[in-house]
RNA sequence: GGCGGGGUAGCUCAGUAGGUCAGAGCAGUGGAAUCAUAAUCCACGUGUCGGGGGUUCGAAUCCCUCCCCCGCUACCA
């Protein structure tokens, strides 16, 4: 069990929105408690994160702002990079994607691979949107599906039937972007042949899995990708957000988002090494065979993580150059929902890391979600919960075994560590326990069970409570001192050891409790043994986990049922600069005739000011024609001209309708001007 | 439609080499104790392990089928 050597990384966050709790149960919680674990094990580790700031999505949100998509990853990266560190994040080094030193990386893989002819080239017609100049994604792309008339089809595939098609087949096809129609033009792209590797990667996981034992999770989700089949991947992409395609006949071109972005792994391994002074230092753990790399994400991420990385960690160590280390085990999450449902950023349903940490401390939430962890299924985050962690375990089990504790010998020992004298059995079981505790959550921490981890580790403190109450040091106190101060003695060393055992999952309280036993941390595996010595000064306790009151709890609760009743009753609120985009006129209608083929439709002449129009009108079955003329009505006047009947029409007429279905358009007097603006 | 996950005590969840596997925590009921943040400790569960069928000496655990829920198939752990 000497010094291991690891590298751990936790999935890169987009910085397109900021983290919620959903995140940090998925992979970064884990993550942390396991690194901090490891490093009172005394491994040499090294544990790298850092934001993901490419890709379409992130220019679309720039768009829509108005503004660089620079502006979006900086915003993001410093809110998610000040979450983490709030929530108590460990990492060694947290970079971005957008650093030269990470394009320098993304670039030499591209060129290790295209130089040594594993890449390729295909050309492809795509949708090209030439009002916004740029090629357009498939889920940017919507029309009508070939087969069974779904209008909002991809442009590949039709979630209405399911049927997949070529692009060129999708009718209609609309750019999600502008609106405007798409034309297909010829692109060409280098394609990674990621089928050519499945033999490889089917034994990779095969072994690593009997070796290590992969979470059966991560293997099903493995085995769904193998039997469908792995195909190649295009690797660059016409956009001119993200890491240039490092060849002269690219122009426009980046790579793809998930070839670079598992990279950032190493890029930001490369400026933790920069940043400690020795450049090469990042080599020490990837391109070591000795290294253990744990990778640490959420669910959505397998394929990555387990296909498409060690596929391109393979490909690059068929090369000669110095070859990098495969992830060795990927615990990978389920999803953790909150109070019942999914997180949903846009139907304002959950909570934002940042504005959680406003409300509470970390390490609540730390022990709530690490007690909780989505490690074989999904779970639920529940305020109610949260609140009942925090008081009937946090506070009433764990902090009053040590306030109880550490007042008794305040009061009685004048604060300092009374001598174990004569050891009876229940003072022996109580040592023996305390002692075996480190070995049983370490066991489950090795093989990423952190929740039975975290729920082990509690367990000692109800053991300690309950030796507290069978000694009964109160009664003692008053008839045998010399037992009562081993009592209290030992109850010492199991807070001693608790403070160990809970630092990686609570480890601001943890350096609390430290701080009251006056003590310095220790190794994991120096835990559970007489860590205080007879005499020693302890400091004046102080209340480490207070309750959560109630009404504090409702007030969450109720903006969550606020922001549900504010979905479905006012789902449209809109602003007054919304309305203001309508823009309604007063028009007068100068001709109406009916049109042949059709029961509802009129076509209407009407004046707006000095312009005329052409309007298409369903009211002809309420009215005749010649009731309409000289009638002035309210029209939509900058609606986007439509055909109907094959006719244009440039607005459309308000109406109501009343219960027999009859229509009644609005109108105003006649004394009105046309062209009025309706406010 | 396709793919995936799940349906185990009131609640949140454990539980696959099929045979103490019918569990833990919380809540609830009763009791003990009073050092402590009214905090602790002890005792108490007749749950069709979603329904049905099958394999087996024996299944929550394997196979088939049906029902229900959820997620994904848009960015996103």
């Amino acid at each position: 069990m000497s010094e291991e050597k690891i590298l751990v990384t936790a999935a890169l966050p987009y910085a397109n929105g900021p983290i919620h709790l959903g995140h940090l149960s998925g992979a970064y919680l884990p993550a942390d408690i396991y690194v901090r674990y490891k490093r009172l094990k005394g491994s040499d580790i090294v544990f790298i994160c850092g934001s993901d700031e490419h890709g379409v999505p992130i220019t679309i949100s720039a768009d829509k702002e108005g503004i660089k998509p620079k502006q979006i990853i900086d915003r993001f990266h410093k809110i998610n990079k000040e979450a983490f560190e709030k929530f108590g994040m460990s990492f060694d080094n947290y970079s971005r994607t957008s650093l030269p030193i990470h394009h320098d990386t993304g670039k030499e893989f591209f060129l290790e691979f295209y130089n040594r002819g594993i890449l390729k080239e295909k050309k492809s017609l795509q949708f090209y949107d030439e009002k916004a100049k740029m090629f357009l994604p498939d889920r940017y792309v919507e029309g009508t599906c070939p087969n069974c008339g779904f209008e909002e089809a991809r442009s590949d595939e039709c979630e209405n039937c399911g049927a997949l098609y070529q692009p060129t087949e999708l009718k209609n096809p609309k750019s999600k972007i502008t609106g405007q129609a798409p034309v297909l033009k010829e692109t060409s792209h280098w394609y990674f042949p990621l089928g050519s590797y499945q033999r490889r990667l089917e034994k990779y996981i095969i072994d690593m899995d009997e070796k290590y034992g992969w979470k059966e999770n991560v293997l099903q989700y493995c085995r769904g990708w193998f039997r469908d089949g792995l195909e190649d991947r295009a690797v660059t992409r016409d956009l001119d957000w993200g890491i240039k395609v490092p060849i002269d006949s690219a122009e426009g071109k980046v790579l793809y988002v998930w070839f670079e972005a598992v990279l950032g792994y190493i890029s930001s391994t490369k400026e933790w090494a920069k940043d400690k002074g020795d450049e090469n230092l990042w080599k020490k753990y990837w391109q070591d065979v000795e290294t253990k790399y744990v990778a640490f994400i959420g669910k959505d991420n397998v394929v990555f993580h387990c296909i498409v990385f060690p596929a391109m960690l393979m490909a690059w160590n068929d090369g000669d150059k110095d070859k990098y280390v495969l992830p060795q085990n990927v615990p990978a999450n389920e999803f953790l929902n909150f109070e019942g449902k999914k997180f949903s950023k846009s139907r304002n349903w959950g909570i934002d890391v940042i504005d959680f940490l406003k409300l509470f401390p970390a390490d609540p939430l730390r022990y709530t979600l690490a007690a909780n962890l989505p490690e074989s299924r999904d779970t639920d985050f529940y305020w109610k919960e949260f609140q009942l962690r925090n008081n009937s375990e946090l506070a009433d089990i764990l902090g009053n075994f040590i306030n109880r504790t550490l007042t008794f010998v305040q009061k009685h020992f004048d604060g300092k560590v009374p001598e174990r004298k004569k050891i009876e059995t229940i003072d022996k079981e109580m040592l023996d326990l305390i002692s075996i505790y480190p070995e049983k959550v370490s066991k489950l921490f090795e093989s990423y069970k952190i929740k039975d981890g975290v729920l082990e580790a509690m367990n000692l403190a109800r053991a300690g409570n309950k030796y507290f109450n069978d000694s009964e040091p109160w009664k003692t106190i008053k008839t045998d001192k010399e037992k009562c101060g081993t009592t209290l003695g030992i109850c010492l060393q199991a807070i001693y050891t608790l403070a160990g055992l809970m630092m990686p999952v609570i480890p601001f309280s943890a350096e609390k409790i430290f701080a009251m036993l006056n003590s310095e941390k220790t190794s994991w595996d120096e835990l559970g043994g007489e860590n205080l010595k007879p005499g020693h000064q302890l400091n004046t306790p102080e209340i480490i986990f207070p309750k959560i009151e109630d009404e504090i709890i409702e007030k969450q609760m109720e903006k969550l049922v606020r922001s549900d009743d504010l979905k479905k009753e006012e789902p449209e609120l809109i602003s007054i600069n919304d309305f203001s985009r309508v823009q309604l006129r007063v028009a007068e209608i100068i001709s109406a005739e009916r049109l042949e083929k059709s029961q509802k439709l009129l076509k209407l002449k009407v004046k707006l000011e000095d312009e005329e129009r052409q309007v298409i009108a369903g009211i002809a079955k309420s009215y005749n024609p010649e009731n309409l003329v000289n009638k002035k009505v309210v029209m939509v006047a900058n609606l986007k001209p439509a055909k109907l009947m094959g006719l244009e029409s440039q607005g459309m007429i308000l109406a109501v309708e009343n219960e027999k279905g009859e229509l009644n358009v609005l109108s105003v007097d006649s004394s009105v001007k046309n062209g009025t603006r309706v406010k």
